[in-house]
DNA sequence: TTTGTTTGTCAGGTTATCTGACATCAACAG
DNA sequence: CTGTTGATGTCAGATAACCTGACAAACAAA
C-alpha cells in the first residue's frame, strides 16, 4: 500500500482533471508545459498525470501571465533559487537592518513588490 | 476558478490512480461498486471519477473484506447511522451509567469489538 | 455436491489523450 | 501600415484508457 501523505506532489490527475479544477483549457496547459514551466509525468502509454501542485503552480502561471508578464520570463524566474523560509538568524537581522536604512525599500532593483519572485522578507 | 478546499471529496481520480493508490484492481474496484459499496461520479463519457475520501473507502472495505466481513455486510453496515461525534450530552451521561452497570461492556449484542461499525462511546 | 461470493480474464466498443500542423488575434517594432 | 512574436483555438489521425458483458476459477459454506 503506497503512502498517501505524499498526495500534493504525487502526479494522480489527467489533464481533464486539471482543466475541471482550473479553468484552463488543455491548450494552455500544455503549451506552458512547452515552455518549460512545469513537467509533468507520463504514463506508461505517454499520457500526462499531474500533482495538486502542478494545478496550484498552473493557477499561478495563469494568474502571473495576466499581470503582463511573459512565458519567457516565468520560465527564467523559476530558475533562480528562492531563499525564502530558507533565511537564517543573521540574514533576518541584516534584512531588518537593511529596512530601517532604507525606509521600507528591500527591492533596491525596482520591481513591482506584488509579484512574489526573488527575493523578500 | 474552483474551490480547492473539497479536494477530499471532489471527484478528480480516474480508475488508473486509484488502482496506483490502493493496490487493488480494476476488477475488484468495480465489483465493489456494483455491490453497492460506493458510488463514484462519472464523466460525461462515462468513465468513472473517484475522490480522496472514496480511495479511504476502498481500503477499509478491502481491509474489512480480509478480516472476513462480506461486500454485502458492509453494505448494510453502512446503512446504520453512525452517531459517533453527535452524542448529546445526555447520550454520553447514559452511557456512563451503562458503562458502570454493566462493567464495561458497551455492546450487548456482543459483537465483536474491532470492527468499529455501529454504536460505540 | 451444490451454491454463493469474490476475482481473473477476454472481447468488442467507446471515450480520452496524444502529437503535429495550420489559423487567429493582440501587442509591438520597424 | 505592415511584419513579427507570443499565446491560444482548432482540427485530423493515431494510440491509450476505460467501459460493459460474459464466462471461468477458486474458495467457503450449506
Amino acid at each position: 500500500m503506497p503512502e498517501l501523505s505524499d498526495i500534493r506532489t504525487r502526479a494522480v490527475l489527467p489533464i481533464s482533471t486539471v482543466i475541471a479544477l482550473t479553468d484552463l483549457t488543455a491548450r494552455q496547459i500544455r503549451y506552458y508545459e512547452a515552455q518549460g514551466l512545469l513537467h509533468p509525468l507520463r504514463t506508461p502509454g505517454n499520457h500526462r498525470m499531474y500533482s495538486l501542485k502542478d494545478v496550484d503552480d498552473l493557477v499561478e502561471i495563469h494568474s502571473q501571465l495576466a499581470a503582463g508578464f511573459s512565458l519567457a520570463e516565468l520560465r527564467d524566474a523559476q530558475k533562480q533559487p528562492k531563499p525564502k523560509t530558507k533565511l537564517s538568524d543573521e540574514e533576518v537581522r541584516a534584512a531588518l537592518r537593511s529596512e530601517l536604512l532604507n525606509q521600507g525599500r528591500l527591492n533596491p532593483r525596482g520591481d513591482s513588490p506584488t509579484q512574489g519572485f526573488g527575493f523578500r522578507l
